[in-house]
RNA sequence: CGCGGGGUAGAGCAGUUCGGUAGCUCGUCGGGCUCAUAACCCGGAGGUCGAGGGUUCAAGUCCCUCCCCCGCAA
């Protein structure tokens, strides 16, 4: 006899849990997503992946505004065993919390107590991280705070940037639910508490925290390209830095200063602390490319800021 | 009807305003030079200018239709 299941998520994260959900062969009574809203090109109403993937197994879907408010009642006459989410998006109360008899699991893409909030590989990699992994946990009121049940490890790609690794977490993540579902149905799951004192939290990305400050180091500089990408976005002035590497080099430049750019040598600007050579980028309006491709039918003055002088500040 | 940019040689671009022999940088091929190079010199190949139709003596360029790509915004 299977669990009765309802899958809460919304972006492309959640898809891997809920289709080993259904591939494990747990009923799913129905599947909550954040409301559809006009989206890319065009403005036109497109169905978050979740609900793509709902609606192509047939299974029900609910897009409460606040599942707190009017995703109560649904909720309750699903009748689940037990709740899983998965970047969900939305904070749920108490109420919520104790209709399903066994509780709702969590699939964070962290090490939990680090990197709590919404968007921890993103910050894994920015802070320089080479270990992360994914964490199954008890959801309770608190923003990722409840009890944690099963944890893996991963080793970070090098280079490997925020979209990828994602992608990577998201299904270690599923196939972790799994094992961690049929601990729950065995009543053998481990379960422990958060140690607060190695807790830390990190917030959602924003628009304006994609500018790029020079005066760091070649390498954070990096990371910090690898952490935004692909969204927001590493900008220096008006390009878009789509992938980087650090370098040595010596000189007395000011950071941000362009050392290098033609279409042998490729696009170098000088950093806080060595330079950073970038492999891929993007203009405004223009689609990404290698920035030899980029240099081949555009000029950036050696000597020149790659970005302007109000943006180094701060 | 949310706003906007674009499709020209293998790559990245200019040329379109105001129709008149298809250009630039890089790559590539061949030759030369150098202790050496992200070096330099000489020469060559490579393009149905996104598709279709129209106007014209003549269309990459003007008119109409369509296809595709991308940025902002989310």
């Amino acid at each position: 006899m299977s669990l009765r299941v309802v899958f809460m998520g919304t972006p492309d994260y959640g898809v891997p849990s809920l289709e080993a959900l259904i591939a494990a062969g747990y009923d799913v009574a129905g599947v909550f997503c954040q409301p559809d809203k006009p989206s890319g090109r065009g403005k036109k109403i497109a169905f978050c992946p979740v609900k793509q993937c709902a609606v192509a197994h047939g299974i029900p879907v609910f897009q409460p505004v606040k599942t707190r408010v009017d995703g109560v009642e649904p909720l309750r006459k699903l009748a689940p065993d037990l709740c899983v989410t998965a970047a969900f998006g939305h904070i749920l109360s108490q109420e919520v919390l104790d209709i399903p008899r066994l509780g709702t699991v969590n699939v964070h893409a962290s090490l939990l107590p680090a990197y709590r909030g919404s968007a921890p590989v993103n910050w894994a990699l920015i802070n320089g991280e080479m270990v992360t992994g994914v964490t199954t946990m008890m959801t309770d009121k608190g923003m990722d705070t409840g009890d944690i049940l099963m944890q893996r490890e991963v080793a970070v790609e090098p280079g490997e940037n925020a979209g990828a690794l994602v992608d990577r977490l998201a299904r270690m993540g599923a196939e972790l639910l799994i094992e961690t579902l049929r601990a729950i149905e065995n009543g053998d799951c481990p379960r422990r508490k958060q140690d607060e004192a190695l807790a830390s939290y990190y917030p959602l990305l924003k628009k304006e925290m994609s500018r790029m400050d020079f005066t760091k180091t070649a390498k954070q500089l990096c990371d910090f390209v690898r952490g935004m990408n692909p969204w927001p976005g590493a900008y220096a002035g008006a390009y878009k830095v789509l992938e980087a590497r650090a370098e040595d080099w010596n000189g007395n430049e000011a950071p941000g200063a362009v050392l290098r750019a033609d279409p042998k040598a490729g696009l170098w600007i000088r950093a806080g602390e060595g330079a950073l050579n970038v492999l891929r980028m993007q203009a405004a309006g223009g689609k990404p490319m290698d920035a030899r491709d980029y240099l081949r039918g555009h000029q950036i003055e050696t000597g020149a800021r790659i970005a302007p002088e109000e943006t180094d500040a701060e």
